[in-house]
DNA sequence: ATATAGTTATATCGATTCGATATAGCAAAG
DNA sequence: CTTTGCTATATCGAATCGATATAACTATAT
């Protein structure tokens, strides 16, 4: 999935590992290592997807192929979406642009139903819990009425997420 | 960090392998591999710290020692929550009641302090996307939109927990 | 009775990722 | 002019993941 991050944010422009980094800080969610970094580097090199170019200094700034790009789009439109975590999720959320407009709309909505699963699992946990009386510890209540609460924030936010896709999708 | 999850779930009951794997899913933000669990157990019976016992069957059960019980006290009242990822966070929350309630309340407030830094990232990260007139791909600014309401969202939870908290302290 | 399929359970493998650290150039502050 | 901090690439060992192997037990169907 890192290899995916790092095809994603080579499509704009070229960038060297530092920048990268920083870049895949800055979408929010994963602060990724650099010993995870360099290896996939070294492995997308290897694959033919990227190419070091000769920048500034020392810098080496990566470029994508045209295998590249095709390998973007082939991960950007592959099924395996219910099996996506939500740390893949948003990976795949922050490069939907790059797919095809068609096809986005299904991405959403099988991430909502994803979702819809977590709900059900997590109030029945909660329920469950808060009704065998004082069976469970309070803090271990408290987590699971978060994930209750979580969940369904995200799917509020999802199904605005999707409004926006479908009134985009009218309009075009 | 497994670890430490291993062992809050012996200090009740026994268990053996399947189960804690069952175990840890349960409590909602984790479901650990297996080729992370047995070595797990092995490194933690070669420090003493759990021992195996004759379960049902081929089951090898766990159970916590008395050195276990001290690591396991030192690791939920051991500073370096500044540090917490969510889900270390959520873990040492799992085990919060095993802590002496007088420290139980500097926990959640270092928590909230993180949040409360992450907050204003997210918020600033939002804005400067947003001002910076359609330059931001709409998706992107969709995932930062959500990081900031699901931290404000989670000081808010928190706060309740909190509450809780004190109250629970100045009852007893 | 006895295939068949599903669940429980322990275990291991290779690949990936993490967290820490080493190294060094370069810029700005004191 | 040197110390401090940031940029940048790189590597190491340990932890974790995801997949798979194996096998026993359990329920259902034929």
């Amino acid at each position: 999935m890192l290899d995916f991050a790092i095809l994603g944010l080579l499509k704009d422009q070229p960038r060297h590992g530092y920048e990268l980094k920083r870049a895949l800080g800055d979408l929010g969610f994963w602060q990724v290592s650099f010993g995870s970094l360099y290896p996939a580097l070294r492995r997308l090199e290897k694959k033919g997807f990227i190419e070091a170019t000769a920048g500034e200094g020392r810098r080496k700034a990566y470029r994508m192929t045209e295998a590249g790009n095709k390998g973007l789009q082939e991960t950007l439109a592959t099924a395996d979406r219910g099996k996506d975590t939500d740390r893949t999720f948003q990976l795949r959320l922050a490069f939907l642009g790059y797919l095809e407009p068609t096809k986005r709309l299904a991405v959403l909505e099988d991430r909502r139903l994803a979702l819809h699963d977590r709900l059900h699992g997590a109030r029945r946990s909660f329920k469950g819990a808060r009704g065998a009386g004082r069976g469970t510890d309070r803090y271990r209540l408290a987590l699971m009425e978060r994930r209750v609460r979580s969940t369904e924030a995200d799917i509020a936010w999802l199904d605005e997420l999707i409004a926006g896709e479908r009134s985009a999708a009218a309009g075009a």
